[in-house]
This record gives C-alpha cells, structure tokens and sequence, in this order.
DNA sequence: CGATGAAACTTGTCAGTGTCAAGATGAATT
DNA sequence: AATTCATCTTGACACTGACAAGTTTCATCG
C-alpha cells in the first residue's frame, strides 16, 4: 500500500525530493534538472530518491502529478475571484487560470505536457491529466447546456478553446509573442480574453452578448 | 564537390552530422538525443561534433534552423497546393503546413519552439524563427489589407490565429486530443479548419467592406 | 617539388549523470 | 532484547559533454 508518512530518518523526504525538484526545475530548467542535484538540495545521498520514486522518470512523473493539482487549482482561483457565475466569464477566467500557471511555473508547465508523458505509463498522472480536461470539459458544457461528449459540436469548442488557450500560453512563455511579454500582465490578460473570445465563437452570442 | 569517403576528411561532416541528429532526434526524442551517439552514427569520433557545432547546444541550434526551414517549406507547400488565392483560404492551408510539420517531426518541432532558445543568443536561428512568423503576419496583411505592425487589430488577428494553430498542433503530437489521434488525417484537418476559422473570426467575413 | 601552416579529425581524460547492488541505520514489532 | 524491514548510504559501472593534446590531410607558398 502507499506508506510512507511523515516518520524517522528525514521526516519526509519523499515531499522533501518534490518540493526540492520543483526548486530546482524552476531554476535551472528541465535540462539542468538532475536527479543528484534534487537529492543534493535535500541532502541525502544520490541514490535516495530511487527509493521513493524508481527512477528520474518517476520523480518527474511525480512532479507533472502535483502540478496539475496546482494547475487545477490556478484555475479554478481565478473562476473563484470573478463575481460572475455566467459560464461565460467562467470559461475566461478558467482561462486566464491556465495563463498564470504557464506563467508561473512554465517549466514545470512544459514538463506536464511533454508528450512522452502522455503515453499513459503512469495512471495517476494519466487521471491527474484527464482531470483538468474535464474541468474544461464542463466549463463548456454549463455554456453549452450539452455534454460535449454527447455533442460533437460542444467538443470542439472544447478542442478550440484548449488549443487558444494552450497555444497562447506555449507561445508567451517561450517568449515568441515580442513585445507583449514586457508589457504588464494586464495586456497579455487582455489578448487572451479576445482569443478565447473568438475560440468560443458564436455558440454563445444568445448567453452573454454584452460581456467584457 | 569534394566527398572522399574513406578518407580522414569525412568531406562534408558537418551536413551529414545535422541529418543525422534529426535522426537521433526523431528516433529517441530529444531526451535520447546525445552528441556521441549521433557521431557514432555518422562513424566519427565522439568529439568530432565539436568542431564544426562547438557545443551540444550549437548542433541543435543548428537542427532547429533546419526544423524551420522546413518548417516554412511545409506551410508553402499547402499553400501552394490550394488552388483558389483567396487570402483566406491561403491563411488556412498554411495552417495546415504547420500541422503537417508538427505531425511530421513532432521532436523538432518541440526543439524550436523551446523557450530557451528564444532568448537570441543565436542570430541565425532568431533570424529562421522570425521568418516563420513574418509568413503569418503576411498572410493575415494579405486577408486584412493593412500591416499588423501598423494596425493593432491586425496583429491581435495573427496572435490569435498562431495561438490556435500552435496549440492545436501541440496538444495533437502530445496525444492528449484523445482518439482524434487515431482517426484518419482529413478529421484532424477539418478540426484544424474549424479552429482557425473562429480564430480569424469576422474580421474577414467581408474582407472588403469593413475598413479598420 | 617540398616545406610550412591551417583545418579536420582522433585519442585521452575529467567531472558529472542515472542506475544497480550491497551495506549500514534505526524505528516498530515480537 | 532480538528480529524485521523500510529507509538511506556507499560503491561501482557505463554513459554523457567538454576540454587538451596529438595525428592526419589539405592548401598555399618558397
């Protein structure tokens, strides 16, 4: 079964090994990202975290996991802060969510949708995954009033909403968007409304028609 | 052209050692990818790379401008097989160009657009990646008859159309798009379609009349 | 033609990495 | 107190990128 609370030698390394790893991750990258280096930080022995997590493979499933608990949560903060419950305003603030983790974390954001990851070897990941597209997947359907997975219409708003959004934010982070990632947040906020905007297209004119 | 197989001098090393990184690269992933194995490959010694690319970076910087090369190769190649030359429709064959690469060489496509090598420390491969992206802002001047260097609504159309496309093509290679992946290409390309269709938005239902 | 120097490539070495095997530690159970 | 066993350490191996120094070929000039 999974153990391994909070007990002797270093109290709680395998939380320790995460929190270090997303440290270092942060701030070296990906690339700089060594499994000695996370175990160093925490200052256990180079092979600790083997124990834990197999493999480095492991460790960084581990990190995608706890990510998109954050990355979940990011959103649905920003749904929280916004006064209005119309689906609508709920959707773009989902949305601006999903921005302030890429932005946030964007290492960690790459990590989570790397594509050999999405292969399915890890179920837990795998769920964590499929438990922010649901998210999505019901933003949708309470603007839609259908369950996109009945209403191939309603999926792909679903899949156009995804990729602006997605695409915004790989495109921000890596910085390819020019001038607009030293501009305040509020400008690049404003550019992802408009493109999620014209994602959801007409299907929602007759909800909210005068939003923004 | 001098090739002397046999002899000490490989006669075009560095060319044969960027073919085959995209070989190393499109067979074990960019996390597979090692200077070593792509000499080994070529049959020359393990730091014979160096020479010619200085570093690991520097050979997949220059396997990056390579990728877009291609890259902008693949988008004219659709434009040039639509037939009408209608902007619109130019804009949308172009997109399928970008799908079509991504789909093609998903790792290099993932190894130009990481944000590391966005921070201009290579000229050459700046220069590669702004062509790329001056091929959309054309097609969207073309579609909206005005710069979007010189119209703010012009360029919010490229930055919505390139999220669309981008994020698409992202979440496709990734495999999280669910069984459209399996489907057959024409249902990945109408979805394409559809997609920047709402990213264009009106802004071109009536290209002619509505004057920004 | 032959020497000289530069370019292309090799060999050797070093620190660092992931992974495995085997040993040491200490809390919990008996 | 002895045993158990998950936890953690030590040591080793093959592999990696980078550097230094040596070897081979080519080009140019005397």
């Amino acid at each position: 079964m999974r153990k391994t609370k909070d007990s002797y030698h270093h109290g709680d390394l395998r939380a320790a090994l995460i929190k270090a790893g997303e440290a270092v991750l942060s701030e070296t990258g990906v690339d700089g990202f060594s499994l000695r280096a996370v175990a160093k930080r925490v200052g256990v022995s180079h092979s600790a975290p083997a124990h834990h997590f197999g493999d480095a493979r492991g460790l960084l499933d581990a990190l995608a996991i706890e990510g998109f608990r954050r990355f979940l949560g990011a959103m649905e903060a920003r749904q929280a802060q916004e006064a209005s419950k119309d689906p609508r305003r709920q959707l773009l603030a989902s949305g601006l969510g999903y921005l302030d983790f890429a932005v946030g974390s964007p290492a960690l954001f790459r990590l989570m949708f790397a594509a050999e990851r999405a292969d399915g070897k890890s179920e837990e990941l795998s769920q964590a995954a499929r438990a922010s597209f649901m998210h999505l997947a019901d933003g949708v359907e309470r603007l839609r009033r259908v369950s996109p997975f009945e209403d191939a219409s309603a999926m792909a708003d679903v899949m156009a909403i995804w990729s602006a959004v997605h695409g915004f934010s790989e495109l921000y982070i890596s910085g390819r968007l020019g001038p607009l990632d030293c501009k305040p947040p509020e400008d690049r906020e404003a550019m992802l409304l408009d493109i999620v905007d014209r994602a959801i297209g007409s299907s929602s004119i007759d909800q909210a028609s005068s939003a923004g």
